[in-house]
DNA sequence: TGCTCTCAACTAGTATGGTAGAGGCTGATT
DNA sequence: AATCAGCCTCTACCATACTAGTTGAGAGCA
């Protein structure tokens, strides 16, 4: 019975954690200052913690620590989401051709399983279980192509994208749209038809341009202007 | 007169660009124990910008820090390699495919420029000249599909793979190798041959796979057993 | 009114002391 | 000889004091 696995977690985990979930859950805006005296009278901590805390999120993109200045959450850089959204395009895209060129059949059920939830969200009018179920079915992908770590790419930009839509409302079109592109993708997958997917995979992608548009003339004052 | 760009560089900067130096030239081996301690005395400054670098380092995956033990240099994982593979061949496909589907004649010059000194370097026997070359030419191509920032991908997953190569001797038919596909990438992307250059491509990195063998077995000290 | 200078308040960076957990060594016990 | 307990040392973690650079508000002057 090994518990090799098991890691002790610290204080600055805890606090890594925390900030990490209140700045995608926008408990923190971009453009927020934050202090390290501050967050640590909050949390009931001393400044050390935290400003390791600080040190990780700021490798992450999400803070912007420069010394004998406050930190602050990063301003969303469209550059950056340009960036986020080639890779994750790049990966898929790869993660496609390899489940078009193998057999996936293993995993056929479980794609299958996965829409009909999806679909049931959907009538239902459930955008968040949507949206765990769209997770899911990126990760299962990635998964039958035997590269579940390329999910990790597929999850962060995602997430960045997500964390967007929070500021505008779950638009049901959206939704079915999205759908559709899904069923076709497991089509494809199911008949080894790459070329196919590939594209459908492109089309699927370069939806979200329209809705970032849209957010970023919304909500200006979350961007950073490059 | 902006100096806007200019950050002010911390001693905790230092530390970590000398230990991420230390440990990609691997003057520091996978495997081996660090301590704050001891590197604070040996760069003659306190523990706290010492443990701030290391919290980078692991960040970066390339330290491995536990609460009470030892910090060490991690282990080359062979799945970690083959993540980061998979990551940039993903990353330079699709490079490729926008620079086949543009207008890069921009470019050409500066191509066949680096290919004329990859060519000299190597008739001279200077290999690190030429791998250096290498880096240049696959930013290039970065650069030439508008995706510059795709380069850190291909740049952290190749510098990953050179330190190991440092284990083993360069090796000159290797050189002529990766120069011959350098040549056929350039011209088909010259006379938008978008299907060869990608295979080409899959080709050229898939080279690696046998050096990587090679040096496993060699050095299976340095390689964490998964 | 509007500019500039000064200074106080606030920021993160650095140094250092104390703490608790991990691991190895020694010696006793079986 | 093997094993186990207890101790001793070494580790990183956390708290806190101090330092140095940034910022912004307000006084004073033009």
């Amino acid at each position: 019975m090994s518990n090799a696995a098991i890691e002790r977690r610290t204080t600055a985990d805890d606090v890594y954690d925390r900030l990490l979930a209140d700045i995608l859950a926008l408990r923190l805006f971009p453009g927020d200052k934050l202090s390290e005296v501050v967050i640590a009278r909050q949390l009931g901590v001393s400044r050390q913690p935290v400003r390791e805390a600080f040190i990780r999120l700021d490798n992450d993109g999400l803070l912007r620590v420069r010394p004998q200045r406050a930190t602050e959450v990063r301003r969303i850089s469209l550059s950056a989401l340009r960036d986020a959204r080639f890779l994750r395009l790049a990966v898929e895209l790869e993660v496609l051709h390899i489940a078009c060129s193998t057999d996936t059949s293993a995993f056929h059920a479980r794609f299958d399983s996965n829409l009909k939830q999806q679909k049931k969200a959907m009538d239902s009018g459930r955008p968040d279980r949507y949206h765990q179920l769209d997770y899911k079915l990126h990760h299962l992908l990635c998964k039958s192509a035997d590269r579940e770590f390329a999910y990790e790419t597929v999850k962060s930009s995602k997430s960045q994208v997500d964390r967007l839509c929070l500021l505008s409302l779950s638009d049901t079109r959206e939704m079915i749209e999205t759908y559709d592109d899904h069923c076709q993708l497991v089509a494809c997958i199911k008949e080894n038809r790459c070329e196919d997917a590939l594209s459908i995979l492109r089309a699927h992608l370069s939806r979200l341009d329209a809705v970032l548009e849209t957010i970023q003339l919304e909500h200006a004052e979350y961007f950073d202007p490059n």
